[in-house]
DNA sequence: TTTTAATGTTACAGAAATATTACAAATTAA
DNA sequence: TTAATTTGTAATATTTCTGTAACATTAAAA
């Protein structure tokens, strides 16, 4: 089942394009140009997360979040705060007052999305796929583990962000730059030979006696889940 | 089916750059150095793709951007501009007025080749084609996989990358100069015969009992697929 | 036919890319 | 705090790839 998502933004031509593109990718979408009409449309509409731009003309974004979480009905409702370079202390004020992540324009798709999914799978895995699974090998997203053929395997915390991260694009491959720019934290400096140790340790994990090895190398232009 | 991307880009070592590597992939690539004529010779040119430069000497990017979204033929081009650091604010502008992305200069041409390669999948599909095919034989860019009748071939990089090109220009004959120059890395410097030793190598792969051969040699003017 | 030029083939040494290992520093758990 | 785990890197080992030279073969020219 795939979720329901309302934008409150003043920005058409953002509304535009993030709407098109959430809807692509299966959401429900509606959403509204100004803050009075939005909450009310928001109460009808009964979203599971809420995109909510931080300069509105009527209504300010903290005075939206305390209104939606005085009310008993979507006090819960995941909120992502959309706010412009600059306004770095509004996402100090926009954490206290309960949004669950923020993000700053100018923002590609790919990432907004990254972030939808991110609070949707904590707040209401149902919504979105949680379970990651290639051929025998299974990785749970919300508790944290990985199977290969039934079998638990225990990685760590890099192997693991590794591993689901081949898993959300098996096949393809990928350059050490690329690895590095998706699986590490950001404006972290890593050697990019870095990543053939981890690719060993995390072969050295998932490769179970008898059954076959599941990460490809590919000279000259990087790795791929087979 | 190959894409045709136009360049509005007033600093002429850019546009040489990145143009002369985009026909390496197989566009078709015009280009302008500034606002006003740029945007007559598009419409003529009709491209897949623009790359806009934000800080022209005459027309701003987003002046260009909005004739371009004005104009009922052009409406739905795909734009990615490219800006210089520093200038953030105008990225916010960007998107408003309907751009895709934006690369920032300075920026590697793997990085803007991946970005052009994204927005035209979600635009125009065809124009991407990853899978590239002739007759029997398929090479698949993004997994880096080639087969011949289904049976999976392995190449190395270097024949990967032959074969790769003669499927993007099938049937036309290419001198071993015009083969070096545009299968290997710019600036080296390797005998033009060490071709026929990586065509006699991509042959040996390709060649599989019962097949016919699917490079040509056309004596005193070089090779071709078929 | 003989000669000549172009291409095919082979083997190999050095180069380049990847795999593996060990270890110290950083982080986290106990 | 100490102990345990995790991380990144450098050093080393191993594998694979590349370019070239030498020789073989083929096709065209004389």
């Amino acid at each position: 089942m795939k979720g329901k998502i309302f934008i409150i933004e003043d920005e058409a031509s953002i509304v535009q394009l993030v709407q098109h593109n959430l809807e692509k990718e299966g959401f429900v979408v509606s959403s509204s140009l100004n803050g009075n009409e939005g909450l009310k449309e928001l109460k009808k509409f009964e979203p599971n997360l809420l995109l909510l731009d931080w300069m509105l003309p009527d209504l300010s974004g903290i005075d939206i979040c305390k209104n939606i979480r005085r009310d008993s009905n979507f006090k819960n409702l995941p909120i992502i705060m959309l706010t412009a370079k600059g306004e770095e202390e509004d996402k100090v004020k926009g954490l206290e007052s309960g949004v669950d992540d923020y993000v700053t324009k100018p923002f590609s798709f790919n990432e907004l999305s990254a972030r939808i999914k991110a609070v949707l799978r904590r707040s209401d895995p149902k919504v979105v796929a949680n379970e990651l699974i290639f051929e025998d090998l299974k990785l749970d997203r919300i508790e944290k583990r990985v199977f290969r053929s039934d079998k638990e395997i225990q990685l760590g915390p890099t192997e693991f962000r590794l591993l689901e991260f081949f898993l959300t694009n098996p096949k393809r491959v990928y350059s050490r730059d690329q690895i590095l720019e998706i699986v590490w934290p950001n404006n972290v400096n890593v050697e990019s030979r870095t990543i053939d140790v981890h690719i060993r340790r995390l072969r050295q994990s998932i490769n179970i006696e008898g059954k076959k090895e599941l990460i490809r190398t590919v000279r000259a232009s990087g790795y791929s889940l087979i």
